[in-house]
DNA sequence: TTGAAAGCGCTAACAA
DNA sequence: TTGTTAGCGCTTTCAA
């Protein structure tokens, strides 16, 4: 590894003064044309490549915007880091994208370090605790922003973007009541535990709303975040001794991978049980049983979120809560082939 | 949005020279009790949050590793992603994950971002142009590292980590001849032109090993990496006017929702048609129909990819290549229900 | 159109 | 054990 070549090194091979190479670099006062092609070889002979740091010092940040999420390769939050990175990119900002795994500690140190990074901001959809996410205040005296996912005024006093997940719990049940199904479970699982609550919530409203006596709501949850520990719900729910006629499952990974174990086992999908997911990712358009599930404006989530932080950062101005509504859509795996 | 404090204002809350604060944030030299408990409540009160700025100036570098990626959230690299990201942990480092969606447009600019920040190195599964990948060069010339995925010595002259994807081909279509198929076809798609290749050829060189005259190997391919356009595969498949009765998907995600499609179109697998995916990540193993598929260590190129980098960066060795030797993994959906 | 010089936040060598 | 000081790479006045 050589000598890595700095804005001097330049300024010296190309005869001029490293204030002119600055100006060059950002366009900000005009430089001839002769003295502009004698830099560009420069930099071209030395490789090179200017360093952050410096500018840095001089209060600017790093053009990057950080996502921290609690499963990053789940397909949820894969398309709103795709609006997310869509929007950045318009303001030349890369995205560094962070996976906590819903652990604490890990969003911490992720926490730290973009903001010792001096990032534009971060959008977080926090491990919700109950114990609000006063440890975002890093990124904030780091002259950070911080745009908060599914959290509530109530989390952390932040731009944040939501979807009514109650409401989004009702319309499943509401629809799994309307088909006549008495016996429905609820499937959640670890990430996300406001949006698991919320959505249990909605649920349960709708169970009481139907007013009908014989109906029942029980609660499963999966053990962890990997296929194998929500393939493994799907199971438990076979095993029932009264098994369940509808499950409303909280996320559509977890709706996929109890589809994928009911019909290794031979249970028909909607015959046997019919499935509810949560969210509207492609997977379940294109699954094997096409599933019924919570349409969310995942995307548009993502895009809403950086827009607001991309303003945040210029112009500091007052925090702005967007919630989307949630729609059902009903696919075969409550409905049955149509026609 | 206040002030953002520095070492020197810390340094002067507590007393004390900047010199000190230095020494106790880095444990370079001891630090009086006393003098720790000032820094400490001066630190607190102030909300100091280090700027990386200053350390990089002196030639450090930021605590991040890169990973540059076709698809970051195909789960093939979401789980090499896990294997980069556990080791970089290890070293104090966060991982910085940059989705390039196969266009090399993206993946310069990523790498120009990254050598900008300085960072410890970049782990790079490039969009294969055959042209070379001199753009990396742009990171060593920041003095960050670099290691390739799926490249080798031809591409660029690095650190590597791949799998001998011939022989992968060659297994899984090994495996379909010797059930008995004669009408094959192999499906591919963009997002690692390298890999497609030479999976490819493996399939072509099993069916001329086989020296069998009616065995015919059908070549089709995806039109882009959504769900969507690789459930479309499946619908192209099944127009076929000469149906094969087995399909090799060079990626798992094209198997996956490859036989989704057959399911919906009613086309069972593996009585209709046989399919072998390719990676072996957990999807296949808990699909409604298990998968059959070419095992890869995805978790360890990851690992193996990580440690290369931070040996690389910490001791700048000699370039070594690393190869994994690909299995089949025989499931359902190449040989039915067993038993 | 260009240059000189100050200063950004931090580390490290040296002095006290 | 602590302080002084000289940079590190860059931007930005201000002057030429």
């Amino acid at each position: 590894m050589k000598q890595i070549s700095t804005m001097r090194d330049v300024a010296d091979r190309a005869g001029v003064s490293v204030a002119t190479v600055s100006n060059y670099l950002n366009d900000a006062k005009p430089v001839a044309s002769k003295t502009r092609a004698r830099i560009e070889s420069a930099m071209q002979e030395l490789k090179f490549v200017p360093s952050i740091a410096g500018r840095m010092m001089r209060g600017g940040r790093s053009a990057a915007v950080g996502f921290i999420s609690i499963d990053a390769p789940d397909p949820y939050f894969v398309e709103v880091a795709r609006g997310i990175e869509d929007v950045a990119r318009e303001s030349g900002c890369v995205l560094i994208s962070c996976n906590t795994g819903g652990d604490l500690t890990r969003e911490k140190q992720y926490v730290e370090a973009l903001a010792t990074m001096r990032i534009v901001g971060a959008i977080v959809h926090p491990a919700f605790t109950g114990a609000g996410e006063s440890h975002l205040d890093r990124l904030r005296d780091a002259g950070s922003s911080v745009v908060l996912l599914g959290a509530d005024e109530s989390d952390y006093d932040a731009c944040g973007v939501s979807t009514d997940d109650v409401r989004g719990g009702f319309l499943a049940v509401e629809h799994l009541i309307s088909l006549g199904h008495k016996r429905i479970a609820f499937v959640g699982g670890p990430g996300g535990e406001r949006q698991m609550r919320d959505r249990f919530a909605g649920a349960l409203g709708a169970v009481r709303a139907a007013c009908l006596a014989e109906l029942s709501l029980q609660r499963i949850d999966a053990s962890g975040t990997s296929i194998a520990a929500r393939a493994e719900v799907g199971a438990r729910i076979a095993a029932l001794s009264e098994r369940p006629t509808a499950v409303f499952c909280a996320s559509d990974s977890l709706a996929l991978a109890v589809c994928g174990t009911f019909a290794r086992l031979g249970i028909r999908v909607p015959e046997d049980i019919a499935v509810v997911g949560y969210a509207n990712t492609d997977q379940t358009e294109l699954a094997s049983i096409p599933i019924s599930t919570i349409a969310v404006p995942q995307y548009e989530i993502g895009r809403t979120a950086a827009h607001l932080l991309m303003s945040e950062s210029q112009s500091g101005h007052q925090h702005t809560r967007t919630v989307f509504q949630p729609r059902l859509i009903v696919r075969e795996s409550t409905v049955g082939h149509r026609g």
